[in-house]
DNA sequence: CAAATTATATACCGCGCGTTATGGAAAGCG
DNA sequence: CGCTTTCCATAACGCGCGGTATATAATTTG
C-alpha cells in the first residue's frame, strides 16, 4: 500500500509509528470496549500524547473504527477461509474453533471487541453499534449463502433452514464469546464447541 | 417479608414507594446497563431526587445488586420453571422460548440486562460483573444435573456431554440476547429456536 | 540563515459523573 | 407547644471525561 517508506513531505517528521500505535489501540479497544477506553488508557498504551492521537486519527469514535478495521482484518480473516471449507459442518467448525482461537487466547483479551463495544453503549456511541451491526450482518449473508450452497450440493439435509442455521451458528459463536468474557476456560469452550458439533445435522 | 404496611415509624413519611421505584431502575439498569445508566437517567425515572435515592437503597451499586434480585425473581424465573419439564428436549425448549419471550418483548428493553451490564463493564464495575458471574454459573450448575438426570433416565442419549450440552444451551440463549439486543425480530430468533430444537440430541 | 510547515508537550476547557452537605418540611412523642 | 426524627429539595463537591489552545521543537524549502 505505502508505496514510499522515507518522509518526502515538510514540516517535522511524526516520532511514532501509525500502525503500531492503531495497533496498541486495537488491544484496550478489545479489551474494555468503546465506552470503557478512555483517551488516557488509549494515549498511554499508544505512547502519544492526545494532541498527535487527534492529529494521526481524527478522534476517538474514527480511532474505533479503524482499529475495528484492523481488528477484522487480521483477527475475523478466518471467517473468510472458513466460507472456503468444503462441506458445512467443516464450515460450521472451522467457524466455531476460529472463534475460541481468537476469543480466548493467551495473552490476549477475552472475549469479542465487537460485541463488547456495541452491547452496552452509551448514547453517544450508537454509531459504533451501528457500525458492528452492519458488518455482522453483511457476514451473516455470506454464511446464508454458504449453507444454501450446501443444501443444493447436498451436505446438508434439505428440512433444515439456512437461515436459521446461520443465526444459530453466530448465536453460538456469540455465546463463546460471552463466556470466554465471563472466564470461561479453553478448555471448557471446546467441549461446548465439540457438543455443537457432535449435534451439527448429517446428511 | 413486610409484616407491616403501615408506618409504624417516627418521622417524616417517604412519599414514593420503594417496589415502583425500583422496578422503574431496573426498567433503566435493562436498557441502559449499569454503567450505561447515569444516577440522573434513574432519579428521573424512578421520580425522586437523588438524596431520597442514596437514603432508600444505599447508593448505584447497590440499587444494581436489588434491581438485579428483582429482574431474576420475575424475568428469569420461567428457568426454575423449565428445570421440571418432563424431558431434556423439554427443558431446553422451555428455556430457549422462554429466553425470547423475555429478551425480545415488545415495550421492553432489548436483551439481556445481566449480559448488557457484565460485559463491557468499567473498572469500579468489577464487582457488577462478579455478581452477575456468580449467579450466572449457580444457574448453570442445576441445568447440568439436570441433563445428567434426563441420561440416567434415558431421555438423552448417553455419549452427550451434559456439562458441554449446558454450555451450548447457555451459548444459544447468550446469543438470542445478544441478537435481540442488536434488533433482531422476533420471527427471526423464534426460527432460531426452531433450528437449535431441530439439532436436538432424541435418545 | 531565515521562513514556512508539521509534530510534540503542557496546560487547560466545559461538561457530566457519582456522591454528599445543608436547610427546611412533615410526621410522632412529651 | 417544643423536641426529635425522618424525609425532601437545592446546590454544590471533586473528579475524570473527550477535546483543544498555545507555545516550542524539528524538519524542508528558499
Amino acid at each position: 500500500m505505502e508505496s514510499e517508506t522515507a518522509t518526502p513531505v515538510k514540516g517535522r517528521p511524526r516520532e511514532f509509528c501509525v500502525d503500531k500505535a492503531l495497533a496498541e489501540a486495537l488491544h484496550v479497544f478489545w479489551a474494555k470496549g468503546y465506552d470503557g477506553a478512555s483517551m488516557t488508557d488509549l494515549t498511554e498504551a499508544m505512547g502519544i500524547t492526545k494532541p498527535s492521537l487527534y492529529a494521526a486519527f481524527g478522534n476517538k469514535e474514527s480511532l474505533f473504527h479503524k482499529a475495528l478495521d484492523l481488528y477484522e482484518s487480521e483477527k475475523l480473516e478466518y471467517t473468510r477461509a472458513a466460507l472456503q471449507q468444503p462441506t458445512a459442518r467443516r464450515v460450521a467448525e472451522y467457524y466455531l474453533r476460529g472463534g475460541v482461537d481468537v476469543h480466548a487466547a493467551e495473552g490476549k483479551p477475552q472475549g469479542c471487541m465487537g460485541l463488547i463495544s456495541s452491547l452496552a453503549c452509551s448514547p453517544e456511541a450508537e454509531s459504533i453499534k451501528a457500525d458492528v451491526i452492519r458488518r455482522r450482518s453483511s457476514s451473516q449473508r455470506a454464511l446464508v449463502e454458504r449453507f444454501e450452497q450446501a443444501k443444493r450440493e447436498g451436505d446438508l439435509p434439505a428440512h433444515i433452514d439456512a437461515e436459521g442455521l446461520t443465526s444459530l451458528l453466530y448465536a453460538i459463536l456469540q455465546g463463546i464469546t460471552v463466556q470466554a468474557g465471563a472466564g470461561a476456560t479453553r478448555a471448557e469452550l471446546e467441549r461446548l464447541v465439540d457438543t455443537s458439533l457432535a449435534l451439527w445435522p448429517s446428511a
